[in-house]
DNA sequence: AAATACCTAGGTATTTATACCTATTTTTCG
DNA sequence: CGAAAAATAGGTATAAATACCTAGGTATTT
């Protein structure tokens, strides 16, 4: 198979090093590395050529790694963004969600993760690390553990609490009834959820649904 | 939760100390164990005491681990256990597994792994470890590539071949129908396959399929 | 006030999977 | 050769999942 052509995007070259020194060195993927070290330059890169996934760092000096995604997939509406922060903030994470990019995550990743990472959004699919779905996830179980009203929050596009819940009792062998009858609402409910999931991750069917959970940590 | 309890069973003192130790200082697992440093000596406390999971070595003086094995589950017929061998002679594995061991692990193992086996076999689940698995299955695919008429291996309680093949399809969301067309073989042979492999790993779905196929190492 | 997101849930239809059967043929083992 | 295992596949029935709709209620954001 051909290698996978990287764009890595980050103003700081220890960084790029970093990344660029543990996948050539992992026999986990077979990669061709381009650097760019702005957002501007990012884009202008993008144009030119057409790279399987482009790593995007987000604070970056003259255009930050949230512009410059969409300004790419402006250009090249099918490219594989993957953000990677530093910082896990709910509205950095939200903001590079909503800009397009599919997958997000952090600085400190080890290069198994990097590379699960890497090859799932190559595939098309999207990918958050474990820390960021938790961020994302976090306060709605708080909420739910002191039964106060939820908090608005307002998540676009990533998974709700509701579709996390299901999603981890769809892996522990229930069944859509099983689910409904746990959760006091309706068989055709838990349908809905459970088609909104696969829709949002874009697997076929329960096979993929486990899969996807299993290797992004939810259960 | 109440400790897990466990039997330990191996003639070598350091050995049962490694395993010990993994087992307490790691968080993964909150374990009671107790050593047996022959295979006579674990039939008899496995008489006196129900033990949660029998850590059993396969070669040891005096009583070996299959022996020692048949004898224990013809008294305790849902003991669980794992057996631990320095050795991957396929005729080692399938006799353990004959026996009624509902897991074989390497002495190689790390403590997340081992930790991972136990809980599993804990539950009334098999556990092979990749190593084993490869083991017992990696001869067909040789004599599949190779295109030779496959050789007789014999094996009984495992996957066989066929099964492993059909399981790696369900995990990449196939359809029994595509697998069929894939194979060149029946629908109902696949739906025949998939429901083997249900009965033996014991789930009940193609979530927990998947599930097990993954923490099997087998996709 | 309007827009949005989320949870809810029903309609309808089709496809897949699961549960137990039996049974034949081929391969492999002893 | 004879026994056992594996692969094959059909019968029958039911359960479960998937696809693609619509739509109301509630809370929150702008």
């Amino acid at each position: 198979m051909g290698k996978l052509k990287i764009l890595l995007v980050d103003d700081h070259k220890i960084i790029r090093d970093g990344i660029r020194y543990s996948l050539e060195l992992t026999k986990l993927l077979n990669v061709e590395i381009t650097e760019a070290e702005t957002g501007t330059e990012a884009v202008t890169m993008a144009k030119i050529r057409k790279y399987d996934v482009i790593i995007m760092d987000i604070n970056m000096p003259d255009m930050d790694g949230v512009k410059a995604t969409k300004q790419i997939l402006k250009i090249r509406k099918s490219s594989k963004i993957l953000a990677l922060s530093m910082h896990e903030e709910e509205y950095q994470i939200i903001s590079m969600a909503k800009a397009g990019a599919r997958g997000y995550i952090l600085k400190n990743i080890g290069t198994e993760e990097l590379c699960k990472a890497i090859k799932t959004v190559s595939e098309g699919k999207k990918y958050f690390s474990n820390e960021v779905m938790m961020k994302l996830v976090g306060h709605y179980y708080d909420d739910l553990v002191e039964r106060k009203p939820r908090t608005a929050k307002n998540y676009k596009g990533l998974f709700t609490q509701r579709e996390v819940e299901i999603l981890k009792l769809v892996a522990n062998e229930y069944t859509n009834e099983e689910i409904a009858n746990k959760l006091f609402i309706a068989k055709r409910t838990v349908d809905a959820h459970r088609q909104n999931i696969m829709n949002k991750t874009g697997v076929k069917n329960t096979a993929g649904l486990i899969k996807y959970a299993i290797q992004n940590n939810l259960v």
